[in-house]
DNA sequence: TAATTTGTTCAAAACAAATTAAACGATAAA
DNA sequence: TTTATCGTTTAATTTGTTTTGAACAAATTA
């Protein structure tokens, strides 16, 4: 029983590490990992018991995580408290996490892309120019290319389409 | 001509912005376009004086940017100041950096995960043991999906490898 | 109705990361 | 030998993000 608790308390700590080295809050890879190893909805009250952190903080935290599709809202009993889930899907909750993120920074970069493209055109014909349109056109090209793997991105994965990743990288060696 | 020095500085700060946004010093970023975009070795005042930087700043992004390869110091006449020019394989660099940033965050986990398996030995055969056990058999998975991921992502890129993501991309969807 | 519980919001504190400015050692020039 | 130049290092500052704690509104209970 004991080492069941020290188990969990792990996959949270472990959780709170990995999640603050890819750009996400320590406190919300900490309630997720809490909400993933709990076979029974959580209550925010719980969360701050558990993982000793602020009201709200927890609150803010799964809002943001709601809204990513990483855990869930449920009904328990009649009581008036919000539980949640998390949504076991992990690499789906990733794989639209990357893709969105892939996105919108294209987005923001796509109207400074553009402005360039005009100035460019009016560069005239030196050597200069040929160097710097040369290699404008490979970052374009990158920038395509990006845009195109963030469209082909799958919204749900599933184990098999994960594995041929893994077969393709193979090939590519 | 004035076309030209705009769009090398506009090619500049879009690479602070994109850099900012992927977990790269915005110096870092607009260094590496500005050798990017030059057809001559750069020094290190030049850029302290382009970028309007501290010396210090250029000094430690300078050798960052040096240490993943994304740039290499060249000799100029008999001058003692240090040249530097980028290194023009972009996806090479990107994908030795995914490669290595994977591999380090992996190396830190991993002997948690260790440690964390140990514990799950002790823990019985209650029915939250099994659900815990399920769902760190998951999270496993997944961890060794990404070991073996960055095992083979590729030294060097071309644009023939790159371009073979996004058919599998496609046959994904 | 008054007291309690629940979740959200917001200003302030705590924290982390990047940048600057100044001091420094090494080398070259005068 | 003195002076100037170059790059690195360090401490202090700036900047951005995360977390807390308190105030609040809404709903529930006594």
């Amino acid at each position: 029983m004991e080492n069941i608790k020290e188990a969990k308390r792990k996959i949270v700590n472990i959780a709170g590490l990995v999640s603050s080295r890819f750009s996400l809050s320590p406190i919300a890879g900490q309630i997720y990992a809490l909400l993933y190893v709990s076979s029974e909805p959580v209550s925010l009250n719980d969360m701050v018991r558990e993982l000793k952190i602020s009201k709200g903080s927890a609150s803010t935290n799964i809002r943001a995580l709601e809204a990513w599709g990483a855990v869930r809202k449920v009904w328990v009993n009649s009581d008036r408290k919000d539980y949640y889930e998390a949504n076991p899907d992990i690499e789906g909750i990733a794989l639209r996490r990357i893709r969105e993120g892939l996105k919108k920074r294209l987005a923001e970069v796509s109207p400074h892309i553009e402005a360039l493209e005009e100035v460019l055109k009016k560069g005239g014909k030196s050597k200069e120019t040929k160097f710097i349109a040369e290699r404008f056109g490979k970052i374009k090209r990158i920038f395509s290319l990006i845009e195109e793997a963030a469209e082909v991105i799958p919204e749900k994965a599933t184990a098999g389409k994960l594995a041929i990743f893994g077969k393709i990288a193979k090939l590519i060696k």
